[in-house]
DNA sequence: ACAAAAGTGTTACACGTACACCCATGG
DNA sequence: CCATGGGTGTACGTGTAACACTTTTGT
C-alpha cells in the first residue's frame, strides 16, 4: 500500500472512527493463506488434503487454510495453520501468486494468498487423520477440490519444477538420511522422466552439499545403499543457483 | 479461502448478515497494490515514483498504488493504477510477495501486493508529472520512500535480476527499435557488471528473437549501430528458460 | 587522417551426456 | 551361485568464455 491513486470521490483520508484510525470509503475483504502441501513417500508425490469443516462446502476435499488474523503476517498465518494441521513448525515455505477473483468464494469476498510447503512426510505419520479429516493423496491422483484450490495446486506444482531445477530444496522432502536412489526417485516423479544415474549422482555430488555416512540402506536391495546427510552450512549458504542467460549468473542471483 | 480451520470460537459459519452471506467471526483488512515501474533511459534504470496524495506522510515520496475495488482482480487493480499514472496498457506486470506485517500501515492494517512493471519510458514521456506529481528517479539514488516502500523496491529488483537471467523480458524496457548496444547498456546496468560484446551478440542473436532491421541508429556513433525489432511471435512463445540442475531443464518449466 | 564506436571469428576449456561393467549381499 | 539393485569411469560433443582486429564515417 501507499500512495494510492483514486476517482474524486474515493479520495481516502485517515480518518478517527469510534477512536481508531480508519482510510474511509474503502472495502476491507478476508484474506485467507491455503497451504499446499507436499510429500514423498519414497516412491510418489503426495498432497494433504482435509475435509471442510463448515458451510458452504462442508465435507468437501480441499486444502488446509485460515483466514488471517489481527496480530499476524501471511507467513506467520501460514506457519499457524501448518502447525494446526501437521504439529511442524519451521517449515519450509513459499509464497505463490495470490488468488483474487472477486468470485472465487461464492460467500464472501475472499483474496487467497496460497504457500506451498515441503514437509518430510515421516515427521508427520503420528498425528494424521485425528482433528482435520486429513488425508494423503497421490498427486494428480486426489479428489476434486473446492472453489479454485485445483489452480492453486497446480500453480504449486509448476512453481516446485521450476525453483527445484535451480535450487536444491527437494531435500526439504526427504528424511535426515537419505539415499542416493531415492534422491533420484524425487527427482524423476517431479519431472515426470528418468535420468542416468551416473550423471545424477556426479552431479549432486559435484555440489559438495552431501555427506555420505557410514550406514547402508537396507530396506531396498541386497547391497545396501549408503545414507547421505546434508552439509545443513553449505545448503543454508548455496542456495543460488544455475542459469544461462548471463554468463556467470550464480554470481548475480539472491 | 478454503478448508480453514480454527479455535473453537473462532469456527467461521457463513450466514445471513444483512440479506448477504458472510462469513462470521472473522476480521477483514484493507488490500493494496503498489506498483515498482521501471524504466531505462539508454543510460540507466530508472523507477517512476510520486507524491503520497493524502495523510499520513502526505507529500512523501512513494510508490504509485491504490486499494484493491470490490470488483477486480489484484491484476486488473494493478493495471488500473497502472494506467491511471502513465496511461499505458497492457503493460508488463509480475506479482512479487505479498507485505503483510500488521503495523506496516500505521494508520490501519493493510496488506499490500506489489506488482513490478517494465514500461518503455518513451511511451511514457507525455503525462509525465501532470496529475500525481510523479517523477522518475535514477533506480538506487531516490529519495526515500514511506512504509516498507524501500523493501518493494529492493525485492523487485532482485526478482528482476532473476527472471532476466532465465527469460527474455528486458525487451520490455526498450523501445520497438532498439540497437544491440543499447541492449547490452540494460543488462550491465541490471547486472552491474560488464559482457564481451561479441558474446553478448552471439548469445543474444542465437535465440533467434531478433530481426535485424535496414536502419542505423546513428546517434551514438558515426558508423552507426543497426536497429532490431523482436520477433513477437517467437517472443511470446519462447518465455522458457535456461538451467542447470535438471539435465534438459527447457523442456520441463512453464 | 584520425577518433570513436560497431561489427565479426577462432581457439581452449569445461561441462553435459551417453554409455557398460563390476560389486556386494541375502536368499 | 545367482538375482537384484548399488556403485563407478571414460570418451565425445556441445556450449561457454576469452581474446584482437577491421570497418565505417563524421569531423
Amino acid at each position: 500500500m501507499g500512495g494510492k491513486l483514486f476517482l474524486e470521490r474515493e479520495l481516502p483520508r485517515a480518518k478517527h472512527i469510534s477512536g481508531m484510525m480508519k482510510y474511509s470509503g474503502q472495502t476491507r475483504v478476508l484474506v485467507a493463506v491455503d497451504c499446499i502441501i507436499f510429500g514423498f513417500d519414497g516412491e510418489n508425490f503426495k498432497l494433504l488434503l482435509i475435509q471442510r469443516g463448515f458451510a458452504p462446502q462442508k465435507q468437501k476435499w480441499s486444502l488446509m487454510g485460515g483466514f488471517i488474523q489481527p496480530h499476524e503476517s501471511l507467513e506467520v498465518g501460514a506457519q499457524r495453520v501448518l502447525k494446526q494441521l501437521t504439529g511442524l513448525e519451521g517449515v519450509y515455505l513459499e509464497q505463490i501468486s495470490a488468488f483474487s477473483e472477486p468470485t472465487r468464494d461464492p460467500v464472501e469476498r475472499t483474496i487467497a494468498v496460497p504457500y506451498f510447503a515441503l514437509i518430510d512426510i515421516q515427521k508427520y505419520q503420528a498425528q494424521l487423520s485425528s482433528d482435520y479429516h486429513a488425508e494423503w493423496f497421490m498427486l494428480g491422483d486426489h479428489p476434486q477440490l473446492i472453489f479454485d484450490h485445483e489452480q492453486m495446486v497446480e500453480m504449486a506444482k509448476m512453481r516446485l519444477r521450476y525453483k527445484a531445477a535451480l535450487h536444491p530444496i527437494l531435500f526439504e522432502l526427504l528424511p535426515e538420511k537419505f539415499t542416493l536412489p531415492q534422491l533420484q526417485t524425487l527427482y524423476e516423479k517431479l519431472y515426470d522422466t528418468t535420468f542416468d544415474k551416473r550423471n545424477f549422482s556426479r552431479k549432486v555430488l559435484s555440489t559438495n552439499l552431501l555427506v555420505r555416512q557410514k550406514e547402508k540402506d537396507k530396506e531396498n536391495s541386497r547391497k545396501g545403499a549408503f545414507y547421505f546427510k546434508l552439509d545443513k552450512e553449505k545448503y543454508y549458504d548455496n542456495f543460488q543457483a544455475f542459469l544461462k542467460f548471463i554468463p556467470n549468473p550464480e554470481k548475480f542471483l539472491l
